[in-house]
DNA sequence: CAATCACGATACCTATAAAGTTACATGATT
DNA sequence: AATCATGTAACTTTATAGGTATCGTGATTG
């Protein structure tokens, strides 16, 4: 399968949902993404079913930011996209008969685990409101780069 | 795509090629992880190279470890394997025209960069044999279980 | 109320990479 | 010469994110 990049097109959606004035459609984000409208319902949805953003249909209609952006982490969002698998590797049977393979795949759940929870820690510290803030600051201080 | 279960994989075997007497062959290798000669020999094709196992063909031929188990890590043996893609996550545009979209990638890759070189220290820190040994370990203090 | 707009949902297709399978060639042992 | 075991190539399968087409539903607009 090709990389998961739900949780980084939604962060990206979000930010500019942020800058932007009224809802924005499926079509005019998936246009920004280069990607088709469709795709855009699909992961959204788990972003309105958590409470982030929610959507109108009709004239006028799109997707719209419903939470304040400093209490939703990068975690959050990655919850909300109901992406859970974090690793490309790992190992076949759960409960192995083999006890050799059961050491091994121990050692190795502990190592992933570690490195995953460091993760879900660094994706927890941060705040969309502390994304858009460093971006910001970012485009403040280097303007034309 | 499944997940990837090479380094599980060949921890396994290696540590079974460990114990045992003499050449294992392909056939016997994948009876004991449920799969077929020829994935084995995809497989360790990569050990081999490293020189961490050697092969032989014909009559008492098969697999036998050639290297010293406390100078292999895990690590190794990952890269041994060639797999060099650790996480399921990511993003699309490694160079991203939009400002919002670079901003957030680089955040994103700055976590899971952490978090890799977590990992990668993690098992560049465990030899087969302490691997082995841990195994051991186990097994007397728990000799039932 | 009719046209249009936008989301909701379904069904199906594509791309990718590990894993599985089949078949045959090559070289070593007996 | 027969057998055994690896080496290699080609193809299929599987799992999953992503892409596409289509139609239904509800809201807005005139």
């Amino acid at each position: 399968m090709r990389n998961d990049s739900r949780l980084s097109r939604m962060l990206h959606v979000l930010l500019h949902m942020a800058r932007h004035d009224g809802p924005m459609t499926s079509e005019a984000i998936a246009r920004m993404l280069g990607t088709n409208p469709v795709v855009i319902r699909r992961t959204m949805a788990g972003l309105r079913e958590a409470g982030y953003v929610r959507s109108e249909k009709g004239h006028g209609g799109g997707w719209a930011l419903c939470a304040d952006l400093g209490k939703v982490s990068l975690l959050d969002v990655h919850r909300a996209v109901g992406g859970p698998r974090i690793f490309a590797i790992g190992h076949e049977h759960k409960n192995p008969d083999c006890a050799v393979e059961k050491a091994v795949n121990d050692a190795l759940e502990d190592a992933l685990q570690d490195a995953q929870a460091l993760l879900i820690a660094r994706l927890g510290a941060v705040t969309l409101a502390q994304l858009a803030q460093q971006f910001d600051a970012h485009c403040k201080a280097a303007p034309l780069s």
